[in-house]
DNA sequence: TTAGTATCTGAGCACATACTCAGATACTAA
DNA sequence: TTAGTATCTGAGTATGTGCTCAGATACTAA
C-alpha cells in the first residue's frame, strides 16, 4: 500500500492520494483513450432510453416507417423522428426511402447482440 | 397497407394511423413489457456515461477502492461515490469492506460481455 | 475516549435531454 | 401546377443528471 500525503503546491491543494498505485496503473494501462471512451458511452446511452430501446427492439423484427414506430411506441411521430435522427447519428439505424416513406432498420448486427446480452443480464 | 383517417372524438384529435398494421403487431407480439423495458434501458444507461463506463472498465482489471477509482478517473471521491451508489443500485457493482476501505468489483460477468460487444461494434 | 482515514450523503447548480408544438420540407399523384 | 401524405426541424419547456461542496458516518489505532 503506497500512500502519499496531500501536498500543497502554491495556493492549490494537489491531492495525490493513491492507495493502490499498482492497481491504478494496471487499470490505466488497459484503459481506452478519452475519445474512444466517450464514443462507447454514447453508444450505450443510445439504448439507455426506453423509447429508443423500444424502437431498436421493434426494428429487430424488421424495417418500419416512422408512423409504424409512432403507433408501436405510443409517442408522436415528431418525437420518433427526433429519436431516429439521434440513432442515425450514432449509426444504430439506417433508412431507405420508398416514395414518401422512409423505412428504418438496424444498422449493425452488433446492436441485436448487445440487446440480447442485456436481456441475459436482466434475467440472470 | 391499412390506412385510417384521423378521427375527431369530442375535442380531442385521436390519431390512429397505422401504415403497416402487420408489422406493428409483429413488433408488439415480441415486445417487452413496460417495466422490463425500463429496467433494461436503465441498465444500458448505467454504461452510457463516460465516468461510469470508465469505472466499470477499470473494475474489469480487478477490485478497487473509491480513492483508486478517483485517481484513475480524475474526478473527486465524492463524485465517484455517488456514481458507485448508482451502479450498486443497478447491480453493476458490489462491494466488500476491509477495515476502513470498501473494495468495489463488477457484480456480474454479463457486464464484461456487454462492454466487449460494445467495443466490437465501435471498432466494426 | 480521541484523532485520523475512507467513504457516504443531501443540497444546490449548471447542463443535458425528451418531449410538444408549429411550421418547413420531400415526395407523389392528379 | 396543386393537394395530400410522410417526415423533418427549430424553439420552447419540464425534467433528469453529474458534479461540487459541506458536513455526516463508519471504522481503526493510539
Amino acid at each position: 500500500m503506497t500512500q502519499e500525503k496531500n501536498r500543497i503546491i502554491e495556493n492549490e491543494v494537489c491531492r495525490v492520494r493513491m492507495v493502490h498505485q499498482n492497481r491504478v496503473e494496471k487499470a490505466r494501462a488497459e484503459a481506452l483513450g478519452r475519445k474512444e471512451l466517450e464514443a462507447l458511452s454514447r453508444f450505450y446511452k443510445a439504448l439507455g432510453d426506453p423509447t429508443r430501446l423500444a424502437i431498436a427492439m421493434a426494428l429487430q423484427t424488421g424495417e418500419m416507417c416512422v408512423c409504424d414506430l409512432a403507433a408501436f411506441t405510443g409517442i408522436s411521430e415528431s418525437a420518433v423522428s427526433h429519436q431516429l435522427r439521434h440513432m442515425k447519428d450514432l449509426a444504430l439505424v439506417k433508412s431507405r426511402r420508398d416514395a414518401q416513406m422512409l423505412y428504418y432498420s438496424l444498422d449493425d448486427q452488433h446492436i441485436a447482440e448487445l440487446i440480447q446480452t442485456g436481456l441475459d443480464h436482466m434475467r440472470e
